[in-house]
DNA sequence: GGCTTAATTCTAAATTTTTCGAAATAGAGC
DNA sequence: GCTCTATTTCGAAAAATTTAGAATTAAGCC
């Protein structure tokens, strides 16, 4: 078990709970600045100590940056990282293993 | 809390552990006619009764699909389902909120 | 039917995750 | 320094996940 699938199963793992994609997909959406712990704890509807556990996950997995703003918290999506873990997701799906391919694999035109 | 976002979520949480990430990578990267679970046992080293258990977390988010072939059961990936769960994830990362942007966000060009 | 191989389901114990109220920390303004 | 707002950390209980041995099901073959 290499280094590169604990990491990136961490950060699948990070993803796989609905207040937390509803996080990352509000900040991938939002604004590069970031967008303030409040803002989410309202769209979510939760109480701040929850929230505040969820964001500390995504963090930890690399998916989200953190800057504080006066008082407040801008938290932005790690977009270097987001696009890693999905390319990690979909490699090698062309090659179909070791001989090359008279069609091409479905994961590479339809399906 | 949408249905989709529950969905998705369920996905990336099956896919959030070293075992089944490593058996989702493996059958992507495998025969498109599948890899025998035995395969996938002598691969990961793993009980078959462990292996069994994750094979059906993986199936019942949809991202595997099974087929027996006599007493052999050979698991495929269902690229479509692992191609709308990746395009969730960067969904509108490029409208940036209400407003159209000057510059292309950092998700959209380099970063 | 009986035997063998392939894989799953059953069962249960150990561990991890999730949740959130209460308390603590951090910065801004008076 | 005091106070207010924003957010995190502490602590602890409930729920879900992970693991794997033992028993079971399924298919092929003699």
């Amino acid at each position: 078990m290499t280094r590169r699938v604990e990491q990136a199963a961490e950060q699948l793992k990070a993803l796989g709970h609905p207040v937390r994609l509803s996080i990352l997909r509000s900040v991938v959406q939002g604004p590069e600045a970031g967008t303030p712990a409040g803002e989410l704890q309202t769209r979510l509807a939760i109480p701040g100590s929850t929230l505040s556990h969820h964001l500390a996950t995504l963090s930890v997995a690399g998916l989200v940056a953190v800057a504080r703003d006066g008082t407040t918290l801008r938290y932005r999506a790690e977009f270097g990282v987001l696009r890693a873990l999905t390319e990690y997701l979909w490699q090698d799906c062309c090659s179909g293993g070791v001989a090359p391919e008279t069609k091409p694999a479905p994961c590479c035109g339809g399906d």
